[in-house]
DNA sequence: GTCTTGATTGAGTGCTCACTCAGGTTTACA
DNA sequence: TGTAAACCTGAGTGAGCACTCAATCAAGAC
């Protein structure tokens, strides 16, 4: 009976708030960040949640599936912002500038769900040829094509020197890739230097290629 | 009979060689790259180094002592390398250069161990007060002790424009270790962009920062 | 009211695997 | 040759954990 009532109770806070399967990513999440993937129990989990262990894999074929779904949010969430952060600027280094901003926050904003990424990255699901391999790829691809849009845009309007296209969105995404995970990593705070880091790319993209080896 | 005539031979194999416990980290080290850490027994690892699994644990205290050891080796050549491509340069400039280019090749001549490191990085171990945490953030610190060293002697013999140096130091490292994991997560191979990518920080490093935003 | 469908439960199961240990072998050295 | 120390063995163990399943519950269709 007082179970009835309590389950009752539970019930209409999850109705009101939000759905079951959503109440498990978020404790999933919350728990990937704090312990990381392979050490935190799928019972556990399910305590966090206020579900039974029973009801993840009614809704997720398995744990790998949970990092999935958390992973593929991130980067949806990911693009979308860095669309919307570079349909206003008026040229082509502006949006680049804009774009690498935007990194630079979303990493400070989800920097929960960034450090899951950072630390569990689900590599055994890139190999195999498997839905997550390519839903993951194709966004991906997205991303690299966005750094390639703003990159080309500021060539057409000359805001950007000749350089490699190709090579630039990809040196560009590797300085972000890599700043991110010498954030998450450093065991002690990096210094404020995301004013310094954008700088270094402007002067990079705003200089021509002219062999000058000293000043 | 023919087990010990066979254990002789395996012996002199080993001791003409390398002894067992080079073999295990060599077989651990194998056996991490190709399936991971975590996918790995360490009866797997034992098989392969042709030695009982107890061998192992006479050697080492459990199984994440073994990554900690491929690691920290890794570090060390790492750090012994950069060491000496820096030391012939005759400007900073060009010391940094060559210290890029250390990483570019560095990374390809070890591309089996890096890969280890990319995937399995020991996170778990970074945050607690362990050997391991502080033996890796004293080479973590000293490579970046090497860049910062290589950017002052820029900045004194004038081949390198004012920047600051602490920022400059962790943006280089950052692209670097971006670029490194960029390229081993990536399903196609990149393009060869590695001159790019050394003028790419060049162009950065010989501009003096003024305000241009059109040229 | 009853049938169907889907959600939920949580105790139970079976498997994997790191690590142990008691007993054997080899080496170093007196 | 004796002895201690170090090395090596591999079957065994126990803990942890992902996942199952049979039973219960809720809600909408008719």
């Amino acid at each position: 009976m007082l179970t009835q009532v309590y389950n009752l109770f539970i019930y209409f806070l999850l109705e009101l708030s939000m759905d079951r399967k959503k109440a498990i990513l978020d404790a999933a999440a919350a728990l990937f960040a704090e312990r990381g993937f392979a050490a935190t129990p799928t019972a556990e989990i399910a305590r966090r949640a206020g579900v039974a262990e029973g009801t993840i894999f009614h809704h997720f074929k398995n744990k790998d599936e949970l990092l999935f779904n958390i992973v593929i949010d991130l980067f949806d969430a990911f693009i979308e912002g860095i669309k919307t952060a570079i349909a206003t600027p008026r040229n082509g280094l502006d949006a680049v500038e804009k774009a690498l901003w935007f990194h630079l926050l979303f990493i400070e904003k989800k920097s929960s769900l960034v450090l899951v990424l950072v630390r569990d990255f689900p590599f055994k699901l890139l190999n195999v040829e498997s839905p997550f391999s390519r839903e993951l790829k194709t966004r991906a691809q997205r991303i690299h094509e966005l750094f390639v849009e703003c990159l080309e845009r500021g060539r057409q309007d000359g805001s950007i020197c000749p350089v490699s296209i190709q090579a630039t969105a990809i040196i560009l995404r590797s300085l972000l890739t890599g700043y991110t995970r010498l954030k998450f990593l450093s065991p002690v705070p990096l210094p404020e230097m995301r004013e310094e880091l954008i700088r270094f790319c402007r002067r990079s993209l705003t200089t021509s290629t002219t062999n000058h080896e000293q000043p």
